[in-house]
DNA sequence: GACCATTTATTTTTT
DNA sequence: ATAAATGGTC
């Protein structure tokens, strides 16, 4: 196929223009992804570049596997041994290789948020500091601030030396880091950081690099921070054919340190840059067009570039007021029912989208009431479940045995007697005596300081550990979790529990161990306990995007995806924008609304409340001032009665003519009982002999679905299960919940 | 001392 | 929904 076809002149050029620096201004739904994976195409195809001379870095998974899946479409087997990565997996294939260079052992582990505000509240009282003053969560950003700004703790720790408040802070930053490092465990921030001085620090690794990428390309270059410009220039600073992709306009990672400069000024940074405006919207009608561009007006900080689409002319913005979330909630769902039954849209069609995770619960409570399918992006991820974080603490020690906040999490679950005292004297004897806490635990009987019961007891939660690390490698990844989950008594304590929810997390430790197989298949030489843990800690919630129902995220989260209709809820002055007495914030905000317009393909809602659940109390509210900024030309008002659309139609005349389509009988503002719907989940555990391929099961989260596939992976079985409209996901037949239902 | 059940606080946006 | 905090019981 021809490279160029169907592309206008703009984006032929980005195409062509392949050495020297290159800033491709892409604005939103402008093809940016396809000129991307064309102009890798090109370059393999017409350029004969070797694909592993090429490193293609994005910022979501989601975004790595779309930019995987094109170019290997287009160019197939040719495209074997490219590195096409998010930030963070780049780093850390880079940094696996020579973590020891930077004081770091090759089975590092990965430290969650969760794992980062345990850390941070054990340090903080250690360094005894009032959580009434300096909150954990500002603890936090303060010094994910301080580490992207490369700010080094022993720096902040000179320069807070006047201030009280500050020099806390700094010895908490000091603490988190030596703790981090004797752990051997990475945050998410270091990930990069580390790789950075990796690069930064040795030369030869370095040279390795930026001789080995001869093309370097970044997408969504506007959300960057320092350090990862930092890491991309390095890379490209051999060839310097590096080319950016981005839009200014929809810059909104400030708070995380991106940096919206490094955009801003390429030109500066790279000498002899070329600059590409690629300004034709594929994605939105004009009324979606011009309502983003006349809003994006409103900020000072931008480039200069103008949206245009041929698409037509298209519906105004739908623009209603509520009463209460719970009215505006209701407004979402009798319009999604009302166009989903004039047979013009799916489900999938579909996305709700707010400021802030909280506002889903509203929204899901009535979704659930009115029965619509939906699914959830973000707040409730899998990998943050007790269960299942449960595991991978034991797993994360089996691999790194210097992980002691993973050991402390795992110590007493299941409770096998080892309580807060007899932690505090292990503790203090594994300082006294400069050991770890894992051999102190071990020889726990040398010391004298516990009944021998105890050291009985401790011994035998050690053995788990010696056992199975000496297993990790021999066995593969599913095999040590089943034996971690038989050895730790996890499973069977678990089974045994008086919790409610014990059948959902039996089943979630199901559906972990069939990710494990999944994982074994997918690397079958090269899987190990390590690159799962890894591949977990990487992926994201937006990375399963499911394809039934309606999406409900964050606009945050909808970045990089496309949706024919747009709600955007929560249109509040206070929720969104969320701040606004600072002008940059303000604009941040309402690039983020920018991005939640630019979402919308055909329709799109906008949606506010007179009042609001917040904190503990009711709050009225106030319209957001960011929709006084739509034009008057490109909206309209409807009231929260309304029945959308395809129903106003049927009381005009003319809508009879439409032929040939069955409508269905419009079933809005009548909620329906799904109390049968929630409590199906089976009585037992499921036998693995008790399915068959074809059965059809029910699940009590994916609903229904159709067993494709039975296989044996590590002694295993594995269900493959087709979920209507849900997409393909794993069991382990031993543990699933499902209820065979014909 | 450990364990269990019950209460209470917590929510900006995320790789 | 979860986890820390609390209080009662073994």
């Amino acid at each position: 196929m021809n490279l160029l076809n169907n592309l206008n002149e703009r984006q032929k050029q980005a195409v062509l223009h392949t050495e020297g620096p290159l800033l491709i201004l892409a604005g939103a739904g402008s093809g940016k992804t396809t000129v991307m994976t064309r102009r890798i195409a090109y370059l393999v195809k017409e350029k004969n570049v070797y694909p592993s001379s090429i490193l293609a870095v994005t910022f979501t998974n989601n975004a790595a596997n779309e930019m995987k899946e094109r170019i290997n479409t287009l160019i197939g087997e040719d495209g074997t041994g490219m590195w096409v990565g998010t930030f963070h997996s780049i780093s850390l294939r880079i940094l696996r290789r020579d973590a020891k260079l930077v004081g770091y052992d090759n089975n590092f582990v990965i430290y969650d948020e969760d794992d980062k505000k345990k850390l941070l509240t054990e340090l903080s009282q250690k360094a005894g500091i009032d959580t009434k003053y300096v909150s954990i969560s500002s603890l936090r950003s303060k010094i994910s601030d301080l580490k992207n700004r490369l700010i080094s703790p022993e720096e902040y720790m000179r320069m807070s030396e006047t201030d009280f408040k500050d020099k806390k802070i700094a010895q908490v930053y000091l603490d988190y880091t030596a703790t981090l490092k004797s752990n051997n465990a990475l945050d998410f921030d270091d990930i990069i950081l580390k790789a950075l001085e990796l690069l930064a620090e040795h030369e030869d690794v370095l040279d390795y690099y930026r001789r080995k990428f001869k093309y370097v390309m970044v997408d969504e270059y506007q959300d960057t921070n320092e350090p990862q410009f930092q890491f991309v220039r390095l890379l490209s600073s051999y060839y310097k054919n590096i080319c950016v992709v981005g839009d200014d306009d929809q810059s909104i990672y400030g708070w995380r340190g991106a940096d919206i400069t490094n955009i801003l000024n390429f030109e500066k940074s790279f000498e002899n840059a070329a600059v590409i405006k690629l300004e034709q919207n594929y994605r939105s009608t004009d009324y979606i067009i011009r309502s983003a561009n006349a809003v994006i007006k409103h900020n000072t900080k931008r480039m200069d570039k103008t949206l245009f689409t041929e698409i037509g002319k298209g519906e105004p913005v739908i623009l209603c007021n509520t009463y209460d979330e719970t009215a505006e909630a209701e407004f979402v769902c009798r319009q999604i029912k009302s166009l989903v039954d004039s047979g013009e849209y799916k489900y999938n069609d579909f996305a709700v989208m707010y400021r802030t995770n909280f506002q889903s619960r509203t929204l899901e409570d009535v979704f659930v009431k009115y029965g619509l399918k939906y699914n959830m992006v973000g707040s409730l991820r899998f990998y943050e479940r007790k269960e299942i974080k449960d595991i991978i603490s034991y797993l994360r020690f089996i691999v790194n045995d210097r992980d002691e906040e993973s050991l402390k999490r795992v110590l007493n679950v299941p409770p096998r007697g080892i309580g807060d005292k007899t932690m505090e004297k292990l503790t203090e004897t594994a300082q006294n005596n400069e050991q770890s806490l894992f051999v102190t635990m071990m020889d726990a009987a040398e010391y004298n300081i516990l009944p021998e019961k105890m050291c009985a007891r401790l011994g035998d939660f050690c053995n788990i550990f010696l056992e199975l690390s000496a297993e990790d490698g021999i066995l593969s990844p599913v095999e040590i979790i089943e034996k971690l989950l038989e050895m730790s008594g996890y499973m069977e304590w678990l089974k045994e529990s008086s919790d409610k929810q014990k059948e959902e997390r039996i089943a979630n430790i199901g559906e972990f161990v069939a990710a494990a197989a999944q994982y074994t298949k997918d690397n079958s030489e090269n899987a190990t306990l390590a690159g799962f843990l890894e591949n977990m800690a990487l992926s994201s919630d937006t990375d399963d995007l499911g394809k039934a129902g309606v999406s409900l995220m964050t606009i945050h989260a909808a970045k990089g995806c496309e949706y024919p209709v747009v709600f955007l809820t929560g249109m509040e002055q206070g929720l969104f924008p969320l701040t606004y007495d600072e002008e940059a914030k303000k604009e941040e905000e309402r690039r983020l609304f920018y991005v939640g317009i630019t979402r919308a393909k055909k329709l799109l809602y906008v949606t506010w409340a007179n009042s609001r659940w917040k904190f503990k109390d009711r709050e009225s509210t106030l319209k957001s001032e960011f929709i006084n900024e739509l034009p008057k030309e490109c909206i309209k008002f409807v009231s929260p009665q309304d029945r959308g659309p395809k129903q106003r139609l049927s009381y005009s005349f003319d809508d009879t003519e439409k032929s040939g389509q069955t409508r269905k009988t419009p079933s809005f503002g009548r909620p329906i009982d799904t109390s049968s719907f929630r409590n199906t989940a089976p009585q037992s555990t499921a036998v693995s002999s008790k399915y068959n391929v074809g059965n059809r099961v029910q699940h009590t989260r994916y609903g229904t679905g159709t067993i494709q596939n039975i296989s044996s992976q590590g002694g295993v079985t594995v269900l493959e299960i087709m979920f209507d409209g849900v997409g393909v996901k794993r069991f382990d037949a031993a543990l699933a919940v499902l209820k065979i239902i014909d």
